[in-house]
DNA sequence: TCTTTTCATGCAAGCGATTGCATTACCTCC
DNA sequence: GGAGGTAATGCAATCGCTTGCATGAAAAGA
């Protein structure tokens, strides 16, 4: 049977008020005495219940953390930005991973975390108004990154800016006809960060005086594979792209390998950049929109302390820099179509011109 | 301010123990007062207070889990599998994220976790046995990846087998003159991992009569870069092998992109193989050794929840199989040294053959 | 020297559930 | 009709800690 405080208290001969004051360093407590207690702690090894301390204190020393898929790289970096912060603070990190959408569903009709956790950090989690205002109505501060919910924090990169100087980049280089791989799922229902990107693609070539063309836009989904199946649609194009803006590295990976398996190369045949600075990106030489992804984490992870705290007592929103990280895969366009002649193409499907449909 | 147990026990004109008893579904409440019962919390959108009902009940719905580092592919594939089998018994997942020194010495300074969790799960800790037994002392059941407790449940692969049949691969392609790029740490304790796949590659060598030469045994620490040093160092041999053995995908990574830099090519020059069957090793085409990442984190939850509902009284310890994926990376060993003319180098540092000396 | 502060400590009432035991009412079976 | 069961419910102790308030002693001020 592990030791209570009354143990203590007898041990150190003082109430377990005394107790209670003199381990959690509170004032009103002669140095003497405070020694006492802790060496009478000490010796029974005594460790406070949490769940009697939350239960009377009404703090529950826990941050809840919501996020869709923590087996990703994106959010597994983000939760050990989360979780460095946190740890420091003594704070304890209770992890929902609602990837599967019976697990959100249910989440959101239970809410476990009520009543269990003293703050919220929600990862990237596209939220219909209802879920909102149930997490909302839970009463704690919560900090979002993406999405944003009004009357909590928030922590985002600007992807506008992002997106745009990963087109630019590409202008720069004199390419004209520069495809777009999306991330747009199904139900984008407040899954704002594609949208926005796809706009300022959009919004940049219209700069550069770049007819629109749908058929350059191709859906990706935020996967390896349907980032590969995007690039080959793009390049059955009777006019293919020679570059390619994929708005995920994920995707620009299956770019990678499409153009692979097709003998071609970047950036000599097409050009590709990419979003995230994924940690294979390096490896791959892609060049790439880097974010600071744990650092992003550990800025919500300190918005929850500040509102703890009562530091701060408004929510405050922080937008992190992007940066364009110049690798391998993007270089000059050349003014004549790519001849392939020089490689030696691997094996593997060869595009089928006919039977693909162009976009949409 | 929330509603309370004694809210519901007066909304349904019941005392709070009969409450109790209908909202958990224990027997001996007549279905009458039961549905007044949920009727009545239903209308005050009552929820349990989980740390008042854990003091109460001793348990608290919890279980811990331990890592080294939750931004790893491998171990956020784990923990989205122990997630999820949780999640659908409802109990929750406290993170314990260790990866810095100070982070794990403090962790078992304080054992934050005890009487905060019903059960724990350590995946893959390089632990002193003090620290076991720091562990053992919660007296709650502990499920353990990799490395082995006395008296806990037990996971992992066959990691004898499996690099066995990495290195056997590359026999039976042809190979006599076989390098392994080994995960060694600098503090190895009680990480058994990499001496069990080290002393696999070294008996399956000698069973085919390869002598031993321990200038083919370069360290790479799993990482990328590690592995790409590690490369760089092999190839630099006065004899350099035809084949490589990595016993991670991360390390094969960066060995692959070793060969690259240097103008080299896998299979026609080196064959690699790595272990793990990383996401990223389809991409790069990477023959290696898949283990079911995720299926182990379900396994290990698995155990917990018969730990904790009494059906297996004595831990078990299950050996999950690993399988030989073959990719492009492995090939026939060809019998004169490779010629590279027909490649033209990239960019990037050429070895310098006379700065390096050999291993150790 | 006699108030008035200040400081250290104790008392005891919560916090919001769970649960062993007692109680009541209603059956069932001789 | 009374003994013995059984099912439904209530009582009240308990879990282990926090904290507002009371108390007493020592220090400070008049």
């Amino acid at each position: 049977m592990a030791a209570s405080i009354i143990d203590v208290a007898r041990r150190a001969e003082v109430s377990t008020a005394t107790v209670s004051r003199a381990l959690r360093g509170l004032p009103n407590v002669s140095e003497a005495t405070r020694e006492r207690v802790l060496r009478a702690a000490e010796e029974l090894s005594y460790h406070v219940s949490p769940q009697a301390s939350s239960l009377a204190s009404g703090r529950t020393g826990t941050v809840g953390v919501v996020l869709p898929f923590v087996n990703r790289w994106f959010y597994s970096q983000v939760v050990a930005g989360i979780d460095s912060v946190l740890r420091a603070n003594d704070l304890d990190l209770l992890l929902y991973n609602l990837g599967d959408e019976r697990v959100h569903e249910r989440f959101f009709a239970r809410m476990p975390l009520r009543r269990r956790v003293d703050a919220l950090i929600v990862l990237n989690l596209p939220l219909s108004a209802d879920e909102c205002e149930a997490l909302v109505s839970m009463e704690v501060p919560i900090a979002v990154l993406g999405t944003r919910i009004p009357g909590c924090w928030h922590v985002s990169i600007d992807n506008a800016e992002g997106a745009s100087t990963a087109v630019r980049h590409l202008i720069n280089l004199g390419h004209r006809r520069i495809g777009m791989i999306t991330g747009a799922l199904g139900d984008s229902r407040g899954f704002t960060t594609p949208i926005v990107r796809q706009h300022a693609y959009r919004t940049v070539l219209a700069q550069a005086g770049i007819p629109y063309d749908p058929d350059l836009e191709a859906p990706g989904h935020f996967g390896i594979e349907e980032g590969a199946s995007a690039m080959a649609q793009l390049l059955s194009l009777p006019d293919p792209p020679t570059a390619v803006f994929a708005e995920s590295d994920q995707m620009a990976f299956g770019a990678l390998r499409t153009l692979n398996r097709m003998g071609l190369r970047a950036p000599d045949d097409v050009s590709v950049v990419g979003f995230d600075n994924h940690e294979t990106a390096e490896l791959l030489d892609l060049t790439t929109i880097a974010q600071p992804v744990a650092h992003q984490g550990e800025l919500l992870a300190r918005q929850i302390l500040d509102a703890l705290s009562g530091t701060s007592e408004e929510p405050t929103r922080v937008v992190v820099p992007t940066r364009l990280v110049v690798r391998g895969t993007t270089g000059a366009a050349r003014v004549a179509r790519p001849r392939n002649d020089h490689h030696s193409p691997r094996p593997g499907p060869e595009p089928d011109q006919h039977s693909r449909t162009t976009a949409r």
